[in-house]
DNA sequence: TGTCTTCGATCTTCCTGCTA
DNA sequence: TAGCAGGAAGATCGAAGACA
């Protein structure tokens, strides 16, 4: 009777002994080895890309276990409901802690590898941006640069006309989380009559895609560079998912955003509630 | 010519320190 | 406490050179 495949009831590698890792690197002797990856660690940067990156692993295994236990009644017969209360929640409780952390660590690096590289994919091929845009800054990002500010201009809206532009620019017209900003839609192109129509196939998204999950050399087709194993080859992953498509999106928004912190409860950015508005809509079978 | 080894490039992951 | 920046190490693989 075991609800999740964990081989040892054992906490954490990093708080075994009191020791954290570092320490225990320095009193090793000989070249130093990258610690051992907890594959919990390791599927949990996939889940967050794929299956949902904002949802609360913990509550989600909490219900989960709790259906289970269910399902699985007879053949619990022989605990006490005590121990299995206890059972349950001190593997949720290890279980939960890795998977964030991997989930949490995977967009970390996103975040912070797509900061940079999202302004070459916007920078129109021979051209510079003018102004510059900083590669390490995200202050001139936003509706505060002239080229952000179009790419992120909410579809429906028209960019041209100077009295919504400078509402945008000024904050006195805000965007709402299922107002959809236009770099989602080919050629920034907003067909009112067939909003489906190009939409989540344009070229921003297509190169972060691949950014995260074939290697960004991947973006380049005319020279691949990459000799290492990508992502999707990693976690064996075949096809697209409805999550990593919401996923990629709000990472690309973020990026071209001048917000700084990444954050479930940043009013301005309101990533998760984005990330979740694509979800619905994708999900809805009426779409 | 085929095999093996070495080197370098790239990518992923993790760590530390800092900041809000 | 969460997130970011910078950096480093391990894994992987292609290219190049050495050698039988």
């Amino acid at each position: 009777m075991n609800p999740v495949n964990v081989p040892d009831a054992a906490p954490p590698k990093s708080s075994m002994m009191g020791v954290k890792q570092p320490q225990l690197n320095a009193l090793q002797r000989g070249p130093r080895k990258q610690p051992v990856q907890d594959p919990l660690v390791h599927h949990g940067r996939h889940f967050g890309h794929v299956i949902h990156s904002f949802c609360s692993v913990l509550t989600l295994l909490t219900n989960g276990l709790a259906m289970m236990c269910e399902l699985e009644d007879r053949n619990l017969e022989m605990f006490s409901d005590y121990e299995r209360k206890e059972y349950s929640v001190f593997y949720v409780i290890a279980i939960t802690e890795l998977i964030q952390r991997g989930a949490n660590g995977a967009r970390a690096d996103d975040t912070k590898g797509m900061k940079c590289t999202i302004i070459d994919w916007i920078t129109p091929k021979g051209q510079t941006l003018n102004p510059h845009i900083p590669c390490n800054a995200k202050s001139a990002r936003g509706f505060n640069h002239e080229h952000t500010s179009t790419l992120l201009c909410p579809a429906g809206y028209d960019w041209s006309n100077a009295e919504i532009k400078e509402k945008l620019c000024n904050g006195q017209l805000r965007v709402a989380r299922d107002q959809w900003p236009i770099f989602l839609y080919a050629n920034y192109a907003y067909d009112a009559e067939d909003p489906w129509n190009s939409l989540l196939c344009y070229g921003i998204l297509i190169s972060a895609y691949k950014y995260i999950f074939t290697s960004p050399s991947s973006i380049d087709l005319e020279e691949p560079k990459a000799t290492c194993s990508c992502n999707a080859r990693n976690h064996g992953m075949h096809s697209v998912t409805k999550a990593s498509i919401a996923y990629v999106a709000t990472q690309a928004r973020f990026a071209l955003t001048s917000a700084q912190v990444f954050s479930h409860t940043d009013l301005l950015t309101d990533s998760e509630q984005f990330y979740n508005s694509i979800l619905e809509l994708l999900d809805d079978p009426d779409e």
